[in-house]
RNA sequence: CGGGGAGUAGCGCAGCCUGGUAGCGCAUCUGCUUUGGGAGCAGAGGGUCGCAGGUUCGAAUCCUGUCUCCCCGACCA
């Protein structure tokens, strides 16, 4: 006797094509499209609503470090640009120029920029935003007494990328950007490392998203950065991603942009800058660490809707005492606390059969689906699905049968039983597919041997090389397919030899494939 | 940006080689049946075949250009 097979709500799974499968949660789960312009996608509103959950939860945190919310301009004019040279290097290659401000008719019924409307100055469409906020702190910064320069800004930016996927690496994505300016080295050190652990709590307690959090080798700074800190993530199919990154700028930035003030003993010093950014390609390592065969699984803290109640009507008479009933659970439900705030539920009325809207539920991904039959309601009852336990032993979906009047009560419960499993299951993955104690090249090469499905990451220890020396071990990585991810910040210390140079090692470093 | 593949109804695809009334499945709509687990039967609606030129009596089909997507590479906080 084999096991009956479970019919998923989808048709590609995982093992089989992860990238196809990622492109089929997008459009299953109803988050995005594509929009006739490379690289832009329309975000539709389960898409949305999941980033506009994640930008609350992320904002109250902003906001209470002290930082405050400003706007920018999305055009920055190229002088402006130019100042810092390797920020600038950085960038150059990627950006969207805007270089008219009119059209006119090109006698074949279209229209073409008019050459007349030339721009004396061509205008970037920001990549990112340090050099107009830095014009900004230059005029807003004259004394000790103004610092810290607390600020963020949520916006869109524009990185013409070669390829694109949807919302790993679009061409215009959206993110907040904190930029900071201080009297000091260690007044900046500490807001890197403050917004670096704001992410890493931001991702593990909202998203149910374990991650690693630590200092990018030199290879892999933000352009002009002095340090780079970031958090990565590690995806369902043993690649990491980069999930947010916090940069230590050092002066270079307020030199360039001239951000100085009047110290203490009357002095002029130039401030320390900081910058840190989280974006919408952390909603693509929702999908490809929640997600599975069956759609997406949205962590409770982030579902536009926590919990989904789909009454079973049948268009008649006894459609409206089954309403009533779903109501009253509704507003029951509605009543109730979970993860600190009222839980998000939807009463979902739409024509169409019970059974059939479930199935767009589970692959939307809604926490909770309830089901009301009128065999339920006869008996005080509903029908509740977990959407992170679907299937029983008999490859159906697991109903559970509480009494409607202790479903509500139990629904907080509930919420974060799920919030804390797909942390719990994503992390036992993870530490599952780390290797440690690699202690050569050849066994690195070997553990990520071409064929292998699942890579997984690797923590080797190195001696930290610099320079041409860094380039050639980088290089040789990239003939694997490999990049340093970070330096874990809660690593052991270190006990071995460097595993490219030979050299005593000085701290540990992960080695993985990269989205 | 280089190599490869693709774009035909909301979604998935056939038709193209060999030019001649634009099709299939799912979905949608209507009717009947069904009704506790992703319904059945019958009927109907929906497409200037990505876009722009060209060849031709005639182009989804052949040619050229262009846009977009996917895969591999290069690039990439």
């Amino acid at each position: 006797m084999s096991k009956p097979a479970i019919r998923h709500a989808l048709s590609t799974r995982r093992e089989d094509d992860f990238a196809a499968w990622y492109q089929e949660v997008i459009s299953a789960a109803d988050m995005a499209e594509e929009s006739g312009v490379r690289g832009c996608m329309v975000i539709k509103p389960w898409g949305w609503g999941i980033w506009e959950r994640m930008q609350r939860l992320l904002d109250d945190r902003i906001k209470a470090a002290g930082v405050q919310n400003a706007y920018f301009p999305l055009f920055i004019p190229l002088s402006n640009f130019v100042r810092e040279a390797e920020h600038v290097e950085g960038f150059a290659k990627e950006m969207a120029v805007v270089t008219h401000h009119r059209l006119i008719a090109d006698g074949k019924g279209g229209l073409i920029p008019d050459p007349e409307a030339k721009l004396e100055e061509p205008l970037i469409v920001r990549p990112t935003s340090e050099t107009i906020i830095g014009d900004a702190m230059s005029r807003w910064v004259q004394s000790w007494r103004d610092l810290p320069l607390l600020l963020n800004q949520w916006a869109n930016v524009v990185r013409w990328e070669m390829r694109t996927r949807m919302f790993l690496r679009t061409s215009e994505f959206l993110w907040q950007e904190g930029h900071t300016a201080h009297e000091s080295r260690e007044d900046a050190k500490r807001e890197t490392m403050r917004a670096l652990e704001m992410y890493r709590a931001f991702a593990e307690e909202n998203l149910s998203l374990p991650v690693i959090a630590g200092e990018k080798p030199e290879n892999e700074r933000f352009p002009g950065a002095r340090e780079t800190w970031s958090i990565e993530a590690m995806m369902q199919d043993g690649k990491a991603l980069q999930a947010g990154t916090s940069h230590y700028l050092g002066t270079s930035f307020a030199e360039a942009a001239n951000i100085r003030f009047q110290d203490r003993e009357g002095g002029q010093q130039h401030c320390h800058t900081t910058s840190w950014g989280l974006s919408t390609r952390m909603v693509g390592g929702i999908i490809m660490t929640h997600g599975d065969d069956d759609g997406l699984r949205v962590p409770p803290a982030v579902a536009p809707f926590q919990v989904v109640i789909l009454p079973m009507l049948r268009d008649n008479d006894g459609d409206a005492p089954l309403i009533a009933y779903c109501e009253q659970l509704r507003d029951a439900v509605a009543g109730t606390y979970a993860l600190g705030e009222s839980v998000r539920v939807l009463l979902d009325l739409k024509p169409g059969k019970a059974a059939a809207k479930r199935w767009d539920w589970v692959r939307k991904g809604a926490p909770v689906i309830i089901e009301v039959g009128t065999r339920d309601m006869e008996n005080g009852k509903v029908s509740l699905l977990r959407r992170d336990r679907l299937w029983g032993e008999d490859a159906k979906p697991a109903f559970a049968t509480p009494l409607r009047d202790e479903a509500a009560s139990q629904i907080p419960g509930l919420l974060q039983d799920i919030q804390t499993s797909l942390f719990e299951e994503a992390r036992a993955r993870r530490e599952a597919n780390i290797v440690r104690g690699i202690d050569s090249f050849e066994k690195l090469a070997d553990f990520f041997s071409a064929d292998k499905r699942y890579p997984g990451w690797a923590e080797v220890q190195w001696a930290k090389p610099t320079g041409a020396a860094l380039d050639s071990v980088v290089e040789r990585l990239k003939a694997l397919k490999l990049t340093f991810r970070n330096v874990p910040m809660d690593a052991a210390p270190v006990d071995g030899a460097c595993l490219f140079t030979g050299e005593p090692a000085v701290e540990r470093i992960y080695v993985a494939r990269a989205y």
